[in-house]
RNA sequence: GUGGCCGUAGCUCAGUUGGUUAGAGCGCCAGGUUGUGGCCCUGGAGGUCGGGGGUUCAAGUCCCCUCGGUCACCCCA
C-alpha cells in the first residue's frame, strides 16, 4: 500500500550531510587502494582484522583520551533497542586493540583493518563525517625494528598507489618515565607566555599544551620557537629506541625528517611517532598517514601491559594526493571484449559467460539493442575486442572478431570453437 | 559549534532594471547508414528554477525562513 496520497510528490532522497557515495568509475580506485594495501601487509606478514563497527563508547573515549575532541564531542553515540550505549568507530585503533584484550592472540600479532571510520565535524575539503581508513596495528614488541617496519610498510604503500610527492616526520613522545617532566616544563612556559599565543590557545592551551606545538597560527609559533624541547627530556630508554629507529629508516632507504613539534590528536601515543604529508594537498589537511607506539594502550583497555605500534590511513585523502599527482588515473575496467550481438540476445548471453569462466573480462548490451549502438557501447566499455554474432556468424557457428584499439582496426572471422585461444593471443 | 560564498536539465553553466510556452554545451536515446564504434549531420527525451512562505497584476530574478553544497576556523584522516 502506498502512503503517499495521489499526486503527491516524493523526495527525492539524498545521502546525509557529510558523507557521500562512492561510485564507478571512482570506487575503481578507491578498491585498488584497498587491494594494493592488502597484498603489501600480507605479504610483511599482516592479518586481516574485521571488527564490529560499534563498540561501548567507553572504548573509544578511552583510547583517544577522554579529553579529546573525539571523545567529548565528535562521537557518533545512540543507545540501541536493549537501551545499550554504543558508538560507531571513530577509528580504527581502539577496535583492535578492544578484540586484541578480549581474545588474547599469540604474540606478536599483526593486523590490518580497512574500514569507515565516523565523526560527528563540519565536513569540508577532505574531511567528512563518513571517511574511510586503511591501516596496521602491531601488538607484543618494543622492538624499535617494528616501528621501522611498519613506517615502512607505511612508505611501501603510498609507493604502490602512486604518490611520490610525500614527506615523512617523525618524532618520540617520550613515555611514562620522561613525558611527565616535559609536560610540566612545557606548562610552564606557556603561563608565562600566554598572552603572546594565538586567540584561540591563549585560552585553550591548558586543556592539551602539547597541542600548541603543532599550532599554525604565527603568534603560537613564535612562542613555541623558544619553548623547551622534547627531545632535550627523553629519558636513556627513550632516545635508544628512538635512535635506532632512524638506523633503521636510513638502513631501508625511506627518507624522513624528524620534527619536535610533531604531536598527533590521540593521548595514547608513547614514544615513536610519524605522520607522512602529501605535499600537493593544502597543509591544513595534507596528512595522509599517520601513527605510532602506544604502550599503555592495552592496559587502558584493561588487558596486560602489551606494546603496540600502528598508522592509519585515509582513504579519501590518498585519493586527493593522488588526484594532485596525476596518480592512478588509468584504472581499466577490467572489460577485455564486448559480445555484441544481433540475432536474439543468446549467442551474448552464452559467449560472454563463457569467456568469463575462461578468465577473460566480457561484457555486452542488454535489450536488443542495434548493432551501432551495440558497438557504441562496446567503444565505451574498453574493450579491446568486439566479437560479432549476427544471423549469418550464428548460421556457420562463427563469429566476428573486430579490434577496437590501435592503428589498424581489422576484422576477422573465427570459428566459435576457437574464440577463447583466439583472444587469449591477441592480449 | 562559528563565519563567508553558492543552489536553474544527469554534468558544466547562461538567463538583461521582476514581464509570454526557461536556454546552451556535454552526456543520453533514435535516425542519417536494412551488419560496424570513435568524426560529422538531423531529431528526440529530460526541468517541483533546492523546499516553504511573503511582496507584486506578474518572481528563476526581490524579502524572510529552511534544507543542501562548498570553503575557512576548530579538529583531524
Amino acid at each position: 500500500m502506498s502512503e503517499q496520497s495521489p499526486g503527491e510528490r516524493v523526495e527525492a532522497f539524498q545521502a546525509p550531510t557529510g558523507t557521500r557515495d562512492v561510485l564507478p568509475p571512482e570506487s575503481a580506485r578507491f578498491a585498488a587502494l584497498i587491494e594494493r594495501f592488502g597484498t603489501l601487509a600480507r605479504r610483511a606478514g599482516y592479518g586481516l582484522v574485521v571488527s564490529p563497527l560499534f563498540e561501548d563508547p567507553a572504548v573509544f573515549r578511552r583510547s583517544a583520551g577522554e579529553e579529546s575532541d573525539i571523545a567529548k564531542d565528535e562521537m557518533y553515540e545512540f543507545a540501541d533497542k536493549g537501551g545499550r550505549p554504543l558508538a560507531l568507530r571513530p577509528e580504527g585503533t581502539a577496535s583492535v586493540v578492544r578484540a586484541f584484550v578480549q581474545h588474547r592472540p599469540v604474540l606478536p600479532w599483526k593486523t590490518w583493518y580497512v574500514t569507515p571510520a565516523f565523526r560527528y565535524e563540519r565536513p569540508q575539503a577532505g574531511r567528512y563525517r563518513q571517511h574511510h581508513q586503511l591501516g596496521v596495528e602491531a601488538l607484543g614488541s618494543e622492538d624499535a625494528d617494528l616501528d621501522v617496519e611498519v613506517i615502512a610498510l607505511g612508505a611501501r604503500y603510498l609507493g604502490a598507489v602512486g604518490l611520490g610527492n610525500v614527506a615523512l616526520k617523525i618524532n618520540s613522545m617520550g613515555d611514562g618515565a620522561c613525558m611527565p617532566a616535559y609536560r610540566e616544563a612545557l606548562i610552564g612556559y606557556l603561563a608565562t607566555n600566554e598572552a603572546r599565543l594565538c586567540d584561540g590557545h591563549r585560552q585553550r592551551w591548558k586543556h592539551n599544551p602539547l597541542r600548541v606545538l603543532d599550532c599554525k597560527n604565527a603568534a603560537c609559533k613564535a612562542v613555541t620557537a623558544q619553548a623547551p624541547r622534547l627531545s632535550a627530556f627523553w629519558c636513556k630508554e627513550c632516545r635508544a629506541h628512538y635512535d635506532r629507529v632512524r638506523t633503521g629508516l636510513g638502513a631501508l632507504g625511506v627518507g624522513f625528517c624528524e620534527d619536535d613539534f610533531l604531536v598527533r590528536g590521540f593521548d595514547y601515543y608513547t614514544r615513536t611517532t610519524f605522520e607522512f604529508a602529501a605535499l600537493s594537498l593544502d597543509a591544513a589537511q595534507n596528512v595522509v598517514l599517520g601513527g605510532g607506539r602506544y604502550n599503555g594502550l592495552v592496559e587502558q583497555l584493561g588487558g596486560p601491559h602489551t606494546p603496540g605500534i600502528g598508522f592509519g590511513s585515509g582513504i579519501e585523502r590518498v585519493l586527493l594526493a593522488a588526484d594532485a599527482e596525476g596518480a592512478l588515473a588509468d584504472l581499466g575496467r577490467g572489460i577485455d571484449v564486448f559480445v555484441v550481438d544481433v540475432t536474439d540476445g543468446s549467442a551474448a548471453r552464452d559467449l560472454t559467460e563463457q569467456l568469463r569462466a575462461a578468465g577473460i573480462g566480457a561484457e555486452r548490451a542488454f535489450d536488443q539493442r542495434s548493432m551501432k549502438a551495440q558497438l557504441k557501447l562496446a567503444d565505451r566499455s574498453g574493450a579491446r575486442v568486439a566479437v560479432i554474432v549476427g544471423a549469418d556468424e550464428r548460421a556457420r557457428g562463427v563469429a566476428m572478431m573486430r579490434d577496437l584499439r590501435g592503428e589498424d582496426r581489422n576484422q576477422t572471422e573465427v570459428p566459435l570453437a576457437e574464440l577463447v585461444e583466439a583472444l587469449r593471443a591477441r592480449r
